[in-house]
DNA sequence: CAGTTCACTTGTTAAAAGCAAGTAAGAACG
DNA sequence: CGTTCTTACTTGCTTTTAACAAGTGAACTG
């Protein structure tokens, strides 16, 4: 097993009370914050769509982010109505309120390290407030239409 | 050997140009961020200082991140004048430049989280321009006298 | 109803983290 | 000026986590 399971409620044993150690612990590796990046910025839902996701993630791993992220509150799983092998994961409040952070971490790196993506970058350098403002907008048209058909799922996992 | 030697410009191998990736490769381990917060945000320096923060990192993965930041030039180690011994290291232009990333990680965790130091939470709700002024500041008044003194290692690393 | 797609599991190997102990260069004290 | 202490590491070993390859079962598709 991957990860020890934990009580999913609140903090099993952090390291610190520090608010920088929480965040660390719960994004502090070289996968979750690319999974979020792709749901927040590439509109990616599904198990596949991160597979195919250029870094090249392994199935195992995968899994085990996408249960983490689930069990942190920052994304939740959907049962897709149309297809039942389906699962749509779609951030939560929590999750898109990641967004100030992705967007620091891109301008730094696109500042200080050599990069592609200049169209993104110069959206966000052009004006921060505007950009997230369009990510929230996007995020929460996604969620007045999206929770009507795909509704929670009953069984979240089956282990 | 913790991390394969690699030649310490651009990127050696990175797994995409995306910036988010270039930032993950760079700081998405347990230990990088909270080094740098300890310098940024309780002035610590040296090695031994490090070591005796809260949440404990060993002394060889502790060597291992200073040498990865270093490299990464987000850090640089000054020789102390007054005591052979000591390494002091201190955070270059683009290492302050991450101090609007620390701090939306502390403000997102500090919302969804349950954590301890509402003091610097609160300093940075408040007004997060001027907190951010006030980390430049320090760090340029800690620079213009430092340089004086303690000038930059010749030999940067032994091996 | 044979073949395919999707979201995983399982098994094995490689890499990284963590722990304990040791070391070398330099400083402090007597 | 030699013993002791401090600082910044190394080294060796064990445990944990990541990565790679292959396989599985339920659900859809032609």
């Amino acid at each position: 097993m991957l990860y020890k399971m934990q009580n999913r409620k609140s903090n099993p044993a952090r390291r610190s009370g520090c608010p920088l150690n929480a965040s660390v612990e719960v994004l502090g590796d070289r996968w979750s914050l690319l999974i979020i990046r792709d749901m927040m910025l590439r509109g990616f839902s599904t198990f596949k769509e991160f597979l195919g996701s250029y870094e090249g993630i392994a199935t195992n791993i995968l899994t085990d982010r996408l249960r983490r992220l689930e069990e942190h509150g920052i994304i939740q799983a959907h049962a897709d109505p149309a297809d039942g092998r389906r699962l749509n994961y779609r951030l939560t409040a929590k999750g898109i309120d990641l967004a100030p952070v992705l967007t620091e971490m891109v301008l730094w790196a696109a500042e200080h390290e050599e990069t592609d993506n200049q169209a993104l970058v110069q959206l966000m350098q052009k004006d921060r407030t505007e950009f997230l403002a369009g990510i929230r907008r996007r995020w929460d048209e996604e969620n007045r239409k999206a929770p009507k058909n795909g509704k929670k799922l009953q069984v979240v996992r089956s282990s």
